[in-house]
DNA sequence: TATGAATGAGACTTCATTCAT
DNA sequence: AATGAATGAAGTCTCATTCAT
């Protein structure tokens, strides 16, 4: 005889269970294929659930890969913190490691990203704007971060660097994926924090020469 | 009767400028909506020449896409020069400023072809070869500007920092992307001109240290 | 302990009005979207009762169209009764008038009827039925009637009258629903009565003359 | 060796020969099980094309049950012509019989177009708005008709008589589908006529009488 | 007295592509 | 140098209903 509580509790983690395998499907298969090629079916054949039972989890499409966005960058801002030893360059050397790391691990939240970014027709609201926030999210932490660095820059060279350390991030995610992992990805990071430390070194130099 | 050879002439001009207004339509839709958002029935309705004319003009849909990103990088490659006067820190700004404006006038291409980058399957083998192959090509443009401007780095010393100059216009590209136009893009390859510059001079530095 | 006489009775009035609540909803959608376009889902979402819970408390769709429509036809015929004075013209006019102000006031019982009828599919059979009889309840109602005010007529003759007032009843409802209240009803119900009266007065003329 | 002209003319032919098997499928479902009843699938199940073909002749099902309508609405129209002998009152009579019968004969267009008059939704708007249109073109044939045959009437007492007369049509197309043809229809669009021309002449009395 | 979760069937519509002319 | 017509496959999503709890 089954004891009914555990069946209980089962039960109502079910539910859960499920969202979260379609999650996983989804996220399998969003980042091999984009947005437009995650189609429901592909889905629904990966986590074995019939194509109406992901409609009771998630509103449409659009809202699944909202989900999909939401928890990889979760995972993603998750996995590195600002390092507290050493010189301030190597502490943005080691920020930059890690948001290379946790970029090499969570990538769907970026590639994701990306393309939803790269097209421009508002239909995927909801995936779109998720994706935003947690790019405006990253932007303050690392604004918080840069500018215990490096004190003494202006608000707009600050945004500048910021936009430009994101930018790098971004630019070497893509050549990552173009030249199909054949790119030493940690060390073209640390050639960027280099680049970004000595781009604010420069910048509070012609502070201070005015 | 009409003169056959006129007309022959005259059809081919209109086969021409048909080809043309299909690449036109393809182009602005493929910039909207990516790969799989490019139907050829929006095409078809956009140039207003049935499906089936299309057909007549391309193989298939990756051959339209390929053909697109092709116009398109032919005319991006064609806007840029580079600056055969003052420093060498001056000429890469300059550079770096010719492309900034090339990217703003002719996105097409990297649009596109970033989409076709960051999906990963191998559907659209043309349309993405034909990216790989523009890449390629500016890389090498870029190696050679750059080894002229700075001598003395090691080819894989070069090879980083001729794919970190990319994944920065990548970058940079994608952030004004984002921000819907309200990044000063101008401003910030600069910046990355003096960047690229600067870690240029720290690895002949680096170099001459050992 | 609570107190179980309470909590059933307490129960059975959270039932009803649930079911009530229920009833609300499907007959506000169906009003609007007729019989095929009143999904259990849409019902859900408006009164704000999970889809389940619909079925605990009707059988099926077809169980709940009957008793929207069984409701309405209820409170329909309810505000309806046989003005005793005047002349017989006046009160066949005065009933008129009720039958028509009966209308605009509960006017599911008809449009969803009506719908059904034009329909064909033996489906709906239970809310089909329930019209039916809804409407042969109301026929007997006024055969009665119309047979005190006006005696003489045979039986065929009375039959068609019926019929006949009852389809232009149907049909000046409907044309007020084209012309989307734009019609003066009450007036036209008074021409309906007047034609009624004199059609009767023709046909006891016609016995007569025989 | 086949006749390249006539396959020629074939071919051209073809597309409004699959335009009328789908028109003569849709009618056929439509009458039977209302707008949303009338599934492509089922169209196309009857018609023997897929259903993809059937969106190439039209643009969606809104379309498709607007050419119903327009169709069979036309045949309606060309069915009935007014009488020019006898006296007035038989002249009417005579008309109420052809429209009477072009009703039994075409009857998909009043249907159908109750249907969507009953339902209230703006979805099918140009059925929905094919449906109005016919209305009016016939209420103006009808004003027309009814001013040479009973003249003297203002237009307000016209306008009345002339709804009052299509609501009797209606009504009494109602009936008979209500009652699954069990009413003698002919007959009682004889006690129409006459309803209508007493009312007519009750009118011009008051008129008279002022 | 409910309800969270699920599901197979089917809804409308668009897809890339073909082919006879 | 085209194009009208067609088509099988697949797209997203909603349907009425069930069932264990």
């Amino acid at each position: 005889m089954t004891d009914p509580g555990r069946s209980k509790r089962r039960r109502r983690v079910d539910g859960e269970l499920s969202r979260e395998r379609i999650l996983d499907a989804a996220s399998e298969i969003a980042t091999e294929r984009g947005y437009e090629g995650t189609s429901i079916a592909l889905v629904s054949a990966k986590c074995e659930l019939p194509a109406s039972s992901i409609y009771w989890h998630f509103k449409n499409k659009d809202d699944l890969i909202a989900a999909v966005i939401e928890r990889s960058f979760a995972s993603w801002l998750n996995a590195w913190q600002v390092p507290d030893e050493g010189t301030a360059r190597e502490r943005v050397q080691g920020l930059a490691m890690q948001i290379a790391k946790a970029l090499l691990e969570s990538p769907d939240f970026i590639r994701l990203g990306l393309m939803l970014a790269l097209e421009r027709r508002p239909i995927e609201a909801r995936a779109r704007a998720m994706f935003i926030q947690a790019r405006t999210q990253a932007a303050a932490t690392l604004t918080q971060t840069l500018s215990e660095l490096t004190p003494g820059l202006t608000e707009t060279q600050m945004r500048q660097l910021v936009t430009y350390a994101i930018a790098g991030a971004d630019g070497l995610f893509i050549s990552n994926e173009v030249d199909d992992g054949a790119v030493d990805l940690i060390e073209l990071f640390d050639l960027h924090a280099n680049a970004l430390y000595s781009t604010a070194l420069r910048l509070l130099a012609e502070n201070a020469g005015r």
